[in-house]
DNA sequence: ACAAAGTGTTAGGCATGCCTTACAATATAA
DNA sequence: TTATATTGTAAGGCATGCCTAACACTTTGT
């Protein structure tokens, strides 16, 4: 399991470390924990694996930055969750927050195949409204 | 979290003991042993905790029986489980053992709101099969 | 009735992942 | 530069949940 696989945890650091990316943010340690509602202590421990796994650089006092294998793997849990949170607002028309908080939860364990019939529905909704009826009557 | 929430542990358990009520079986904690794929010793610790939360009644040699409350518990998971399922497979065209897989870990996690807008949506698409040819075309 | 098969439990471990407390190191602002 | 704020980490805990090994108890078949 150290290879290959992120347990559920460590992909939510990683996410966690990319969207900071994303936004331009310079993220230490402490902001990780404070962005995760996590304690230092905890963020510190995950840390090191990470970069035990070479999926980040990281020194005491310094800034998280992804390695290419670490963005990868980012861009994966990523992408799942906003297919899962696309899907569940656009096709479900669940809110936004609901949305959101179920998709943190399901990317770490859906497959493959049902995100990609997700994104097929999402996508054909969007340009098909008319097929969204299913919620109002029968 | 002891009264009110089950961890998503013993809420296999719990589904799986409601399974073989189902199915009018003899269930024994070896016997769930192997349903689950677990080792005795694992069983033996999990029944322990639901009969201290009155989920389940069990004596040693004895069979597995679920109270009011187990039953309750059972069905509410189960029935996540099943609506899981018929939206995988129906609505997503996914493979019964793929759909199946799925929705043993997101029926832990899962919220209602999503479960309802995936029944419905099912339902639609039992009387509306042609809504499903997102999958084939645009 | 007694051996074999089946069942249950205890003890000791492992892994994940979170916590608080206490302390250490660094950064920053006056 | 020195005090304060921020950041990091080590130690010791807790909870969940799984394991094997060893032993104990019960059931079953002959």
């Amino acid at each position: 399991m150290n290879s290959k696989n992120l347990s559920s945890g460590l992909e939510d650091y990683i996410e966690a470390i990319y969207i900071a990316e994303l936004n331009k943010t310079q993220l230490k340690g402490a902001g990780l924990a404070r962005n995760l509602n996590i304690s230092r202590a905890s963020v510190s421990e995950a840390l090191s694996k990470l970069v035990e796994r070479k999926l980040i650089e990281y020194k005491s006092y310094g800034i998280i930055t992804l390695t290419p294998l670490g963005k990868e793997e980012a861009i994966k849990v990523y992408s799942k969750h906003n297919i899962l949170k696309d899907f569940f607002e656009i096709v479900l028309l669940v809110s936004p927050d609901e949305a959101e908080e179920n998709g943190c939860k399901i990317e770490h364990i859906v497959s493959q195949t049902i995100l990609d019939r997700m994104m097929r529905l999402t996508s054909y909704c969007k340009k098909h409204p008319e097929c969204i009826k299913f919620n109002i009557n029968d």
